[in-house]
DNA sequence: GAGTGGTCTAGACCACCAA
DNA sequence: TGGTGGTCTAGACCACTCT
């Protein structure tokens, strides 16, 4: 049955936004009982295709349109490619001790304080991506020597600027991307519906010298966001 | 019920690779029925932490480390690191039309021949990506003309030397990084269980003169496909 | 109020695995 | 063979949405 359905959604029987039949009518249709067209419809909820909705019906979902056009270096991409601008606002701002994983990103020793930024990157009203960023104590006490205090910062998104200044020009960035489903806090945050999965990139930014200047662990919705990257390639 | 189990998952109090309590044994804890406690399990099976396993029980999954360490320039990682080599075959060549989306990636036109390479990259018995490679007529003859012929080639990852050979020197690449649950296919071929997302890499290679040279769609396994990239920042 | 999906129950039978 | 999870049924009640 989850076949069948699964064939009249991606054959546009079915289009985005409309909903397929009942409950009662699919038992009918099929012959089954009430909690088997379930399963069959879970599945296709776990797989995104569908998203029931109490007191309204099974409504396909729209598709995660494939246009993965051309962008230019370094650039993250939402869709639907509307014009509002987004949003990256710092929610939360604190001194904590890197672990072991953050002492190896920064190159630094564990128990060490590390200024930990959360920042939420909203788009139309909606959180598309959690953007967690340590920096080194050491870097922090330089850009508060340039006067500005990073812990009184709510515009984001120009830290590369305040490290320059510093002294301390951000040239090269590593990211790693992996996926998997979010937690229930995740899920929560990001609007998240059932069969959604998350886009994890793991940053870190160095200057010149090598030297680990941020490292960054964002959890960007699945269908919401894509990021886009330009590199050269050695020879 | 969910929560709690997650809890005592996530907690190391069912460490990875140990079965939770049977079904019979949950219904009697929570004094609910098999299917309740199964809906439960059925959660956290879609959030990737435990696989029902008929016959032997509930295990809790391997947690996808995030020893998410720094790598040289273009990478693909997989994990758990082995030594044991991968392997990247074709297992299909055929000449395709270009449709809409090829044809803009590789800014030519629709529906002229463009040659289709579909690869299995394995590692350790499984394929753990998938790989899509769309290549223009016009450089399939320049390889050819050198006196090799691609729907020969069974050895994979040297087309950018072939292009180099050719005259196309590979300069550049945009990698476009998303996530989604797979399909049925995918999830058979590249050996998912429930819940696993993949990690979608749409790729433009391009040459000095910013020319499209290849263009290529990855769908890599979200439970042992990781992707790094270093990248200069633009000042 | 009528119709939608969400949860839960109690019981049955099937498929798979290990000892 | 006994224990595991997978599927299915029939019925009940709840929560939500629209008119």
């Amino acid at each position: 049955m989850a076949t069948e359905l699964r064939e009249l959604i991606t054959s546009g029987e079915y289009p985005p936004g409309s909903a397929i039949p009942p409950l009662p009518e699919l038992m009918d249709k099929y012959g089954a009982a009430r909690d088997t067209v379930r399963e069959a419809i879970s599945r296709l909820t776990h797989e995104g295709l569908v998203s029931p909705r109490r007191g309204i019906g099974t409504v396909v979902r729209q598709r995660a349109s494939v246009d993965l056009s051309y962008m230019p270096n370094q650039t993250v991409q939402t869709w639907p490619a509307q014009t509002e601008a987004e949003k990256d606002t710092v929610v939360h701002c604190t001194w904590v001790d890197s672990d072991e994983h953050i002492g190896k990103q920064l190159e630094i020793a564990k128990n060490v304080p590390v200024f930990l930024r959360t920042r939420h990157q909203t788009k139309d009203g909606m959180v598309s991506r959690l953007h967690d960023q340590w920096i080194p104590e050491q870097l922090v006490e330089a850009i508060r020597k340039k006067g500005i205090d990073l812990a009184e910062e709510t515009e984001a998104g120009n830290i590369f600027e305040l490290l320059k200044i510093a002294g301390y020009t951000p040239t090269i960035v590593t990211e790693t991307f992996s996926t998997r489903m979010p937690s229930p806090e995740e899920k929560e945050i990001l609007s998240l519906e059932e069969g959604v999965p998350v886009l994890v990139i793991s940053r870190v930014t160095r200057d010149a010298n090598n030297k680990p200047l941020e490292t960054s662990y964002m959890v960007g919705a699945g269908d919401r966001i894509t990021q886009t990257l330009t590199v050269p390639i050695k020879s």
